[in-house]
RNA sequence: GCCGAUGUAGCUCAGGGGUAGAGCAUUCGAUUCGUAAUCGAACGGUCAGCGGUUCAAAUCCGCUCAUCGGCUCCA
């Protein structure tokens, strides 16, 4: 759900940029770009231009590929039509009129738009240029690349606008071509692959260097280099793509993920669970995955000429734990979680990193409750929820409440009585959400959760799903009070969504420096010359024997190559030990957040480590 | 999977039909050093893999794999 491709998704922080007028720089920018691109390459076919939160795009269908070197061209030819400051102008026009043009054009996606359109609907167009000057109506484009050749220029498309009334109105140092990629013409890789030409457009040189900062900024983040650096994890080749290596400090950073995880899940409430990796195929025929989640799984293996499936999911197997005896009205509610490692079948093509992997460990959980139990249940899990993302760093969140699709099972009573209990406890909670109407599961209405990130990235981690259909499909039953047979309400969740995604998006937004509960080696001690490295061991020891992580830098090399190289590690405490703390019995302390703090004693630096460590923050 | 780009030492990268290069890392030697890189030497590569063109391929061509930017999809 979360885009793993953040580019997109990255809002540059500037001074108030005008929504309003940020939109129509963009728009008549796609159209200037569309102009250039049929200036310099006749034949091009245009299609759609809309605006993306940084820019804009625009779609073309040419045979040959645009270049990088091409955007350049593109650019500059996108400046002189600027400069040439041509009028924009809005025009009205009839359905028969701009049939027989786009016709005569060629145009057969403008042809599709148009065909589109409802009757009725006002129909207008948006001319780049002086009509005058060409004397008649449609593309009268050069292909001239001499300077002289931009004063016959004009151009048009059927747009529905917004646009600024003259080219000039584009800041020619606010724009920049990004990327060129493909595209399916309407998003359906059944149709023709276009070539689309992204390009960053703002207000001014102040919002683009912003935008252009922020984008650095998320480079310099990037968990697949940081994850590198900091020899956190490894994805590789001969394994495999999209499964993951996690290192000693990764697999540290993920142990501790875990423990707070098994321990707030406990104090919860739940009970954890351990399942099995594979399973009988007839187990995702009955949970009906093997029909709707066909393409995600891996191919089957046969074991003793039975089919056998590597699990994408964990909820058949929590679902067979609850079947596996009988269950009173007062065994409910059932909270029953698992780090639950699956395997999905991704095209290659969408692998990145940790956000987008093949086998993965979700933070599982099945809470089988009765009706009347729903919206409690519900509000206990975004209380945890909450909690487990404050802890975490997070602070600010998006919620969504996703209600029923055209396509959904289940009888109307009960989706109104789920999306009813979803709803009293955002309310209960005292959350504001977005309701994503139709957006729901189409085996029930769901809660999904963004989290922001340092720099504003918004990331889906969280999920809340009621489930309606594998209560049914496996005939689950409680005993009720009255002696009769009901169906329990299955409630699936995950609040980190999966750890390694969680891994990534945590060194993204700590940018590798992980607050001291986290850090894989907390502490560091730097030995100043061999004869301190006795002492600094047994200050190394003490501390690991009261549960810190800590470890002497074994190098031999200089002081200052050792501070650099506890810096470039991101280790949050450096101690440096020399000839006068081995007399004085102290340690000279350097953290990564403020540098040299001076002489503390071990006593000292604990106390000091245990705040940080409590609050959950950096040093 | 599709479109485009990329793949050279552990890492970051240069080179470009005819002995494979640098910095960092590693190892060894010297240095024993006080808050972000001590000096020197050595080691290290079937130039992603397979096939083709050529007297000769890391270099040109084809296929495969992986990665990167997107599309579609998604935790």
């Amino acid at each position: 759900m979360v885009s793993p491709v953040t580019e997109s998704q990255v809002t540059a922080d500037v001074s108030a940029p005008n929504p309003e007028k940020l939109e129509r720089i963009r728009h008549t920018c796609a159209h200037v770009l569309a102009m250039a691109v049929q200036t310099l390459f006749p034949g091009t076919k245009v299609t759609i231009g809309p605006t993306t939160d940084n820019g804009f795009y625009y779609d073309f269908d040419r045979a040959e590929p645009f270049t990088p070197d091409d955007l350049k061209t593109l650019e500059t030819q996108m400046r002189r039509i600027i400069k040439a400051k041509l009028p924009v102008v809005r025009e009205v026009v009839s359905r028969e009129a701009i049939a027989a043009e786009i016709a005569q054009l060629d145009e057969n996606y403008k042809a599709e738009i148009l065909a589109g359109i409802p009757e009725g609907e006002t129909l207008t167009r948006y001319t780049i240029g002086d009509v005058a000057l060409s004397g008649i109506g449609g593309f009268k484009l050069t292909a001239d690349k001499s300077k002289k050749a931009q004063a016959q220029q004009f151009w048009w498309d059927l747009c529905a606008g917004p646009h600024v009334e003259s080219t000039g109105d584009i800041p020619a140092d606010a724009f920049a071509l990004e990327s060129v990629a493909g595209a399916y013409w309407r998003g359906d890789e059944n149709n023709p692959q276009l070539q689309r030409i992204y390009g960053t457009a703002w207000e001014n040189a102040e919002q683009l260097k912003a935008y252009l900062h922020q984008k650095e900024e998320a480079k310099r983040r990037d968990h697949r280099k940081i994850g590198k650096e900091l020899q956190l994890f490894s994805i590789q080749e001969e394994a495999g793509g999209g499964l993951v290596f996690w290192h000693p400090k990764g697999a540290t950073v993920r142990r501790l993920i875990e423990e707070y995880w098994r321990q707030t899940h406990l104090a919860g409430g739940y009970e954890l669970l351990y399942t099995p990796h594979v399973a009988n195929l007839n187990l995702w025929k009955t949970s009906g995955h093997n029909d709707f989640y066909r393409e995600n799984m891996f191919d089957v293996m046969e074991v003793e000429e039975q089919a056998y499936q590597l699990k994408p999911m964990n909820c058949p197997f929590h679902v067979l734990t609850y079947k596996s005896d009988l269950r009173s009205y007062r065994d409910l509610p059932c909270r029953w979680a698992e780090l639950g490692t699956v395997y999905r079948y991704e095209r290659s093509g969408v692998l990145h990193g940790l956000m987008r992997v093949r086998g993965f460990t979700q933070d599982d959980a099945h809470i089988f409750c009765l009706p009347e139990q729903l919206a409690a249940e519900i509000l206990g899990v975004l209380n945890l929820t909450e909690q487990t993302m404050s802890d975490f760093g997070f602070n600010n969140y998006e919620v969504n409440l996703s209600t029923r699709p055209e396509k959904s099972v289940g009888a109307d009573d009960i989706w109104e009585l789920a999306t009813q209990a979803l709803i009293q406890a955002l309310n209960d909670k005292g959350w504001s959400y977005v309701i994503d109407e139709g957006g729901g599961a189409f085996y029930g209405p769901k809660i999904d959760l963004k989290i922001q990130d340092a720099i504003g990235r918004m990331w889906q981690c969280s999920t809340i799903q009621v489930d309606f259909n594998l209560p049914e499909r496996f005939q689950l039953e409680y005993i009720a009070p009255d002696g009769s047979r009901q169906r329990p309400i299955m409630v699936h969740r995950a609040i980190f969504g999966s750890l390694e995604r969680f891994f990534g998006i945590l060194i993204e937004n700590y940018a590798g420096d992980f607050p001291l509960w986290l850090a894989p080696v907390q502490v560091r001690l730097l030995p100043i010359g061999d004869e301190q490295r006795q002492y600094a061991q047994a200050i190394a020891q003490q501390l690991q024997q009261r549960g810190y992580r800590a470890a002497v830098d074994a190098s031999g090399d200089r002081l200052n190559k050792q501070i650099r190289n506890a810096e470039l590690e991101k280790i949050p405490v450096a101690i440096i030990v020399g000839k006068q703390e081995v007399t004085d019995q102290t340690l000279s302390v350097r953290t990564r957040q403020q540098g040299d703090i001076g002489t503390l004693t071990l006593a000292d630096l604990q106390a000091r480590l245990d705040v940080a460590i409590a609050a959950k923050s950096q040093i």
